[in-house]
DNA sequence: ATAAAACTTAGAGCTAAGGTGAAGTCAAGA
DNA sequence: TCTTGACTTCACCTTAGCTCTAAGTTTTAT
C-alpha cells in the first residue's frame, strides 16, 4: 500500500505543508514519488512518522530527530547508537512525568486554597 | 524581607532578564522599587512566581499567565474566576500526564524492539 | 569617597517550529 | 478541450519566548 501525502495528513493530523517540511529538513527521510513526481507515503513511512510524533511530543527537537532519521539512513550499522537514543528519551520521559506529577500537585493544592477562599465568602455572605 | 533581582535569579533559576520580562510583559505585576528604582521583590512575589513557573511548565501559555495575574490584581472580587482557571489547567495537566504515560509506552516498546534486534545481531556474530 | 558590581530602560535580534502565497506542473472527469 | 484540484518548489512571514546590547544610574564594599 501507499498513501499520498493528502492520506496521511488526514490520517495523522499533520498538515501536508508540515510533511513537506519536514521532509526537507530532514526530519523524515526522502519519500517515494510516483511518475509524476508526487509523494507516495509507504507503511513504513508511517511507522516511523509515528515514532517521530512521539519523540516530538514527548520534547525532542527536530534537529535531533533528523540525526535519529539519520542515523535510520546508514542501515543496522547504527542499530546501537539509535537504541542509546531512544534510551536517553525515555530516561527523559520518565523525568517529564515526574515534574508533571508535581506539577499536578501544585495546582491541585492551589485549586484547594482558593476553594477554601471561596468557602470562607460564602459563609461571610450568608452571615448578613 | 526583600530580595534584588539577582537573589531571585539564582534562587529561581530564571534570569534576571526574564524577569524584566515578565514583568514588561504583565506576566509579573509590577514589583516595588527601592529609592534609586531597583527591584525589591517580596515573598508573597516569589510565592507568585512559583505558581507562574508552574503554570508556565504545564503548558499554559505566557498570555494565559498574564490574564490570570491581571485578575489577581483586581483583588478578591475575581477569586471565582481565577479558581476557573486553575480547575481548567488541572484537567488540563491531567491529560498532559496521561498522554505522556503513552508516550512512554511507546518510546519504551520501539526500545524493547531495537534490544531484541541487537540480541539478534549479537547471536549472530558469536556463531561464526 | 571612589571603584566595581549590579541595577535601570529601551529596543533590536535570535531560534524553533511552523504558516502563507506565488507560480507553475500534472492528471482525471464533463 | 477545458477546468478543477492536488501536486511541486521557493521565498518570505509569523509567533512565542526569550536573549543580548547599549548607555546610563544605583548600590555596595573598602
Amino acid at each position: 500500500m501507499s498513501y499520498t501525502i493528502k492520506e496521511v495528513a488526514e490520517r495523522t493530523n499533520i498538515s501536508a505543508h508540515v510533511l513537506r517540511y519536514y521532509e526537507k529538513e530532514g526530519v523524515l527521510p526522502r519519500i517515494d514519488r510516483s511518475q509524476g513526481g508526487s509523494r507516495r507515503y509507504t507503511d513504513e513511512d508511517l511507522d516511523l512518522l509515528g515514532l517521530i510524533t512521539c519523540l516530538k511530543n514527548t520534547g525532542m527537537p527536530l534537529k535531533d530527530i533528523r540525526t535519529f532519521v539519520q542515523l535510520r539512513e546508514e542501515g543496522p550499522v547504527t542499530l546501537a547508537q539509535r537504541r542509546d537514543i531512544l534510551k536517553a528519551q525515555q530516561q527523559n520521559v520518565l523525568e517529564r512525568l515526574e515534574e508533571m506529577r508535581m506539577n499536578y500537585e501544585k495546582v491541585t493544592k492551589k485549586l484547594a486554597y482558593y476553594d477554601g477562599l471561596l468557602a470562607e465568602r460564602q459563609a461571610e455572605g450568608a452571615k448578613k
